[in-house]
RNA sequence: GGAGUGGUAGCUCAAUUUGGUUAGAGCAUCUCACUGUCACUGAGAAGGUUGCGGGUUCGAGCCCCGUCCAUUCCGCCA
């Protein structure tokens, strides 16, 4: 008999059926046995009469069972309208124990948020079992799915790149690979495939792109995957920086649409220089979905005479409309000197005007002039609201007062989780400035072009110059990052002259890539997404281990171990001797 | 490398103002009963080196010092 899903069960009814998959719930009632029989596609009850079925094995949670008996539809009492399948069940004619389980180390039937993280990756396979685990591979399925069908329908091509290439000197750390055949010389892994998809350019690739395999050994954050992660790597010749977005815009929607089925914010992507979304959202990957931008107070505030905002570069507020106790109050300023606040400036609106501990330092006419600019920054200004602010250097206090402004976010529940606000931010600076090392160095991407080319940079002050470089920002994440690329040998050398390397420097570091350019390079540019990050943001994960198969934690995976020490043996055919550590 | 938070049964947690007798509970497990449950129910049982090491004390899960591990953030991430 043809084995069938359970979720294709509701077209056998009447029917016998094989049904193969786990026992993830058992009721027994002794001579009447409920079994929640889970495979791949969902769970389905079958039923177990000890009167009808014979010589019934022990059935214990997770064993793997198969099963023969015809699909019943349930009546009346018998319906379970909360859960899917609940109309339908299994009448059992026979069935076999395929295999046993020991019992699973935890509960597979809630999210898996509540237990330990490393219990979860240890047992991975058996994770994966649980409904989250199971529909985010389902999913991610579909977005590579949808992924390659769009970009393909626009003409893109998708190029596999090497695995195994050469260390780059700029950037995150490489892991390294051992060459057997040549001794003392090493492999890295990309950490991204950057030089290969510039190089197709030049190869005469009009489009290009691929789900890119990325490795970097750098430290792991919640939305920053430690070692390998994934990226939709994507470069066209010929567009200037406003016609690939408008190229590429597309395809996000398109994406949040189809394997989401979540809303945009924004049908056409806003574009803000990164100065603009510095000064009003404190962070160069702003979350869209809500306002409530920052305020300038500065001047109000040096007026006031109040000493501590005399020597201060700028004070940036926000204006919340909720009511806070003097607890609250309290704890958000402690959270907020956790990531160096010197202390937090409040008001209360109170009969249009400024209460609060500090509002008797701040006369009439000042108080008024700072309603004002809440006014005038378009905040519906009215008794009873809250405003905070931060007064410090200029960056630091937008900075600052985007920290805020991402947790008022949450906790007035602005952030709807249906919604997507993807912004190009734009206009990079080119250069910054070095303190530690007292020389200019890249902003971004040392492989941008600068606006006005060649011209600026021999011309312009390195602070003056922008980069065509540009980022995605879609609810409070970098999404995407990418630029117009620097594709002229002259200005190529002249942009890294700027951070101090001589011309035989970079034509050492990046000799491929400037001869390349000298046989003809298009110019060309393009962006990478993060595969993972677009995963989280599609389906609100807060994690971005969440959204792997097999995920590491802290660079590590824990169910195989990796990374292990290998024999001397192996060592040996890779000419590798290790120094001996200390500690560990 | 730095800072915050945490580590008690297989899992999730508790352990009382200031340290006090045998470290408790729910779920899971095991045994028995049960023909309509779907968080099945009822009766019973088993389950612990309180991360590790040291110290203070008559007495430490709790206080102190060290250490390990995890996690979030900073650094880092062209």
């Amino acid at each position: 008999m043809k084995r069938v899903l359970v979720k294709k069960a509701p077209q056998y009814i009447g029917e016998r059926v094989r049904l193969c998959g786990w026992a993830s719930k058992i009721r027994d009632h002794g001579s009447l046995i409920f079994v929640d029989l889970r495979d791949w596609s969902g769970k389905l009850q079958v039923v177990i009469d000890s009167s009808n079925v014979k010589n019934i094995a022990k059935i214990g949670l997770e064993y793997v069972l198969e099963i023969e008996g015809v699909v019943k539809k349930r009546d009346g009492a018998l319906v379970n309208k909360n859960v899917d399948l609940g109309d339908i069940e299994v009448a059992v004619e026979s069935v076999t124990v395929l295999n046993e389980s020991k019992t699973p180390p935890f509960p597979l039937d809630g999210e898996g948020d509540d237990i330990d993280e490393n219990v979860r990756l240890r047992y991975r396979y058996i994770d994966i079992r649980r409904k989250r685990v199971r529909d985010l591979i389902a999913r991610r399925h579909d977005l590579m799915m949808a992924t390659r069908q769009w970009f393909s329908d626009n003409e893109f091509t998708e190029v596999q790149t090497p695995i195994l290439t050469v260390s780059s000197p700029e950037g995150a750390r490489d892991y390294l690979i051992p060459s057997r055949i040549y001794p003392g010389k090493f492999y890295a892994l990309p950490q991204a495939p950057q030089q290969y998809k510039q190089l197709l350019m030049v190869g005469g690739v009009d489009r290009y792109f691929q789900i890119a395999p990325c490795f970097r050994d750098e430290d792991p954050r919640a939305d920053r995957h430690s070692g390998d992660f994934y990226q939709v790597d994507v470069e066209c010749s010929f567009l200037t920086q406003d016609e690939f977005f408008d190229t590429v815009e597309p395809y996000f929607g398109y994406v949040t649409e189809k394997v989401a089925g979540k809303k945009l914010k924004f049908k056409k992507f806003l574009r803000i220089p990164y100065s603009e979304v510095i000064d009003k959202y404190g962070t160069d990957k702003p979350d869209l979905r809500y306002d409530m931008t920052l305020v300038d107070i500065t001047t109000e505030c040096k007026e006031s005479g109040v000493n501590i905002f005399k020597e201060v570069g700028a004070v940036k507020g926000i204006l919340v409309d909720r009511k806070f106790s003097k607890n609250e109050i309290e704890s958000l300023t402690k959270e907020m000197k956790l990531e160096g606040a010197k202390g937090m400036l409040w008001f209360i609106i109170e009969d249009g005007k400024l209460g609060g501990s500090m509002a008797k330092l701040f006369d009439e006419k000042i108080q008024k002039s700072i309603l004002k600019n809440f006014e005038k920054a378009g905040y519906d200004v009215h008794d009873g609201q809250y405003i905070f602010a931060f007064g410090d250097e200029y960056t630091r206090a937008c900075k600052l007062t985007g920290i805020l402004r991402s947790k008022m976010g949450d906790l007035l529940n602005l952030k709807d989780p249906n919604v997507l606000a993807f912004a190009w931010i734009i206009d990079f600076p080119m250069f910054e400035w070095d303190e530690k090392r007292n020389k200019w160095d890249f902003g971004h991407n040392p492989f941008s072009m600068p606006k006005g080319g060649l011209d600026a940079l021999m011309n312009e002050s390195p602070d003056k110059i922008f980069a065509q470089q540009y980022d995605v920002a879609c609810n409070g994440y970098e999404l995407a990052s990418g630029s117009v690329r620097n594709y002229h040998p002259k200005s190529f050398i002249e942009a890294f002259k700027i951070c101090g390397y001589t011309e035989k420097e970079t034509r050492e570091k990046f000799g491929h890539m400037i001869s390349a350019f000298e046989y003809g390079a298009p110019p060309h540019g393009g962006f990478a997404i993060g595969f993972d990050r677009f995963m989280m943001i599609l389906f609100d994960e807060k994690n971005i281990k969440e959204v792997y198969a097999f995920p590491k934690s802290n660079a590590q995976e824990l169910m195989t171990g990796a990374p292990r020490e290998v024999s001397k043996e192996d060592l040996d055919i890779l000419h590798i001797e290790l120094k001996k550590e200390k500690k560990k």
